[in-house]
DNA sequence: CTACGGCACAAACCTACGTATAGCTCGCAC
DNA sequence: GTGCGAGCTATACGTAGGTTTGTGCCGTAG
């Protein structure tokens, strides 16, 4: 098996770095450490700049400076989660304080590291970082498929999914919606073909990743 | 309804606030605080002496200076998360650094205030992580029922119960643990029956909850 | 020894699930 | 209008799920 059917089997390959920095010296030489254990880069030298640029298709994680021309790297870090980009971020800062520190933290941010920066912290939070973002794509990717497939069901079909799924059974389905129980065996039938579930558990599985509501059926002290 | 059938409905009452600071007149002027809004506060002068209390039964978190006599208000976290007790922790510090930060907050803190420390952040910590505990508590709680009833069953029920969960059928299971397709369905109408489980569909949940792992049934792409 | 619980199976029986075939109405697009 | 898909139902048939009653073996606790 090839280094390439590796990748593309777990999570898309070459991982890369995002580097955010208006020191151009810092840009330089980031890039060159993350270069020099086989990672992609990409530099920036702006929020504005990296807002701009298409978010990468793989794993991948952001090295910013906390102080940048302009809005400051916390008001990056919120105006990526606002945009629903979740790039790991870790922090780099001359002269941060904890307040600044706890406040990137607490907003998800996986390190926060000071000048003068060890590279070896360094390259074991970027690794740290990508990872996440990893597992994160991956999580993603999984459900994905299935949300588009539950699109493809009839508005029936899902308030026929909705209540299977609540563990009721055909005929109790059919009393809720008013339906023939036969009918509700047909969407059923459909909604497992439809959905690609080999079986109950494959559904209630899915229903439970798409956080689909239950009307019955909860686990009880 | 009265006040504590309130209560004991949804996590068990009354929140309590832990203290632990070596500072006499820091542990008073805290009680003060939380007591001035209706809080229970219970305090210690030293790490040790928390770890020889019970852990509460009761939502509660932890204020922790972090320079604490003997160990550390780190070191503390550590004992805590290794006696598998999670409650969260607010750290105060006089003259902490960044690193201490990032390592507390990457350990699980759910803040950390810097002296001299505003009442009001204090206490928006303080009802923030009261909040979390309450939650990881219900949750708790809703699964530990669950956890018991498992425990319950024979060593042939909880194979029997694996496979089922993961969608095979009844033949399927049989084939698997080398059974006849009679033995599977006695078993699996006995594991019902102990899980309190009144559909599939709860004791697929249930499963997923407790974390058992699938030999078939996946949520593919 | 005896009692008990876990494990395993069988026959009989009933209910629930699932599909195929076929037919109906309604609204919408061409 | 004609066709199409969604929605709904019916008859019929086969498979899967589930319980009851009864049998037997084994190991262990009393």
């Amino acid at each position: 098996m090839t280094d390439h059917a590796k990748q593309t089997e777990a999570s898309a390959g070459e991982p890369i770095v995002l580097i955010v920095d208006d020191d151009p010296s810092m840009r330089r030489a980031l890039t060159n450490l993350f270069q020099s254990v086989g990672l992609k880069v990409q530099a920036f030298s702006s929020a504005a700049e990296i807002m701009e640029a298409k978010p990468p298709a793989v794993p991948s994680c952001l090295v910013l400076d906390i102080r940048l021309p302009g809005s400051s790297g916390l008001d990056l870090q919120a105006d990526l989660a606002k945009a629903n980009i979740h790039t790991p971020i870790i922090f780099i800062t001359g002269h941060g304080d904890i307040p600044m520190t706890v406040r990137a933290m607490k907003s998800g941010a996986v390190d926060f590291l000071t000048k003068p920066v060890r590279d070896q912290d360094m390259l074991d939070a970027v690794q740290a970082a990508i990872e996440r973002d990893r597992k994160r794509r991956d999580a993603e990717k999984s459900i994905s498929g299935v949300r588009s497939r539950f699109e493809g069901l009839t508005a029936r079909e899902r308030d026929v999914l909705a209540l299977v799924a609540s563990g009721l059974m055909n005929k109790q389905v059919a009393a809720e919606l008013g339906l023939a129980e036969i009918t509700v065996k047909i969407y059923r039938g459909q909604i497992m073909r439809k959905m690609g579930a080999k079986s109950l558990a494959d559904l209630v599985r899915m229903t439970d990743a798409l956080g689909i509501p239950r009307n019955r059926g909860h686990l009880q002290t």
